[in-house]
DNA sequence: CGAGCGATTGAACGCTCTCAAAGTGAGTGG
DNA sequence: CCACTCACTTTGAGAGCGTTCAATCGCTCG
């Protein structure tokens, strides 16, 4: 075992590799996504400090991971961590438990990307980011957003135009007031969850 | 554990009640999914023989699950699973290579409903199927649709009308043969694969 | 034979994308 | 310290894909 840092933008590890090593984030935030022949692309999740990482059964990576932000791991080889489940038996038990809500996470985004209207994703997109902020012990608001546009849109099923737009729709409509590109606290939590869930119309909140 | 046969189009349980058992799917179709509160539908998976269902670690039900088809299952309380569990630590490494097999499925659905057109969707959906028979030992073409297409629609983000239109749409363009409502025949797997991977466009198929 | 549900087909609309231009900020070099 | 560059974001205008609304078809069942 051992701690590595990685700059921002960098390559953790590639789809298809040899799946060596399992990692945990304990600074920083990682995005990992898949591609299609053609350049498409979906960021399928963003990794945070506390989140493991490359959790795989197969030999090989699923997806790419790459930082968002300068990001500090702890990295197993996964041979170790083999070794490390028989000996401990409950750690499988943890292991499970987090394949699992990995898996309830992944079908809330299925709905996400199935259902969804552009306004409802970014809603939805914030709280997730608040969320996530509160669970590792920070305040939920105002929430930092450390990815670029593009990466929201790829996680989104979105474009970055219309990311953008949208974000500075919920600025106009008061739901949501942007400091810059990477700070906006939620100024009408209420609404915005409204929004997630479609149950509050764009038409409703005039401008 | 118990065996139980339910009929067509019967719920086998609910998101949000008690996950009470485990099941085994042995014959028919099953699907799962979540619901937003105004009626949107997303489902998340088609469950079909040999699958197992139910398998979580919440207390509750992350997603309803419906026949499609008359569907026989096996039955087993979560308790007695749990306890097997610690009899057969083998099990839990099953168990574990199962959420991870999901997963990476979950993550394939994410870039078919992030970033794949509507005919991009309805390809990869019948190769899904298809390979799907030829795992549990059938012949993979012709192809049973028996989920109907209001079903096809909610799994793959689209309406009925659309997944109507892209099958006939297929069909004008001899890369498949409807024979009726349930059952298509694939007449041109390589064209199928390219378009499901976006790298045959309409406009190259003609008609 | 009629009722009813699902599938298909058609026409028009609208949300999001595409293409394009302008704005913004960080980093670099003079 | 300031001008320049470059990448990212924002904003605008127009186009297109999939949706919505509606009508017809076809099958099953009573």
């Amino acid at each position: 075992m051992q701690t590595v840092v990685i700059p921002p933008h960098r390559l953790v590890f590639v789809e298809t590799e040899p799946a060596r090593c399992v990692f945990n984030l304990t600074e920083g935030v990682v995005k990992i996504y898949k591609m299609l022949p053609d350049g498409r692309r979906q960021v399928t999740g963003f990794i945070f400090p506390g989140d493991f990482l490359g959790l795989v059964q197969s030999p090989f990576y699923a997806y790419t991971a790459e930082t968002v932000t300068e990001a500090k791991l702890c990295q197993f080889p996964r041979k170790r961590l083999e070794a490390l489940l028989d000996k401990l038996p409950d750690l499988g038990d943890r292991l499970l438990g987090m394949a699992s809500h990995e898996l309830a996470i992944a079908q809330e985004q299925m709905i996400l990307l199935g259902r969804k209207s552009a306004r409802e994703r970014v809603a939805s997109f914030f709280l997730m980011l608040s969320k996530a902020a509160q669970r590792r012990g920070e305040q939920g608001n105002p929430i930092s957003i450390p990815m670029q546009r593009g990466d929201i849109a790829d996680y989104l099923g979105l474009t970055p135009e219309t990311v953008s737009r949208t974000i500075s729709r919920f600025n106009a409509q008061r739901l949501i007031q942007i400091k810059d590109d990477e700070q906006v606290s939620i100024v009408d939590p209420v609404a915005l969850y409204k929004v997630a869930a479609g149950a509050l119309r764009d038409a409703e909140l005039g401008v």
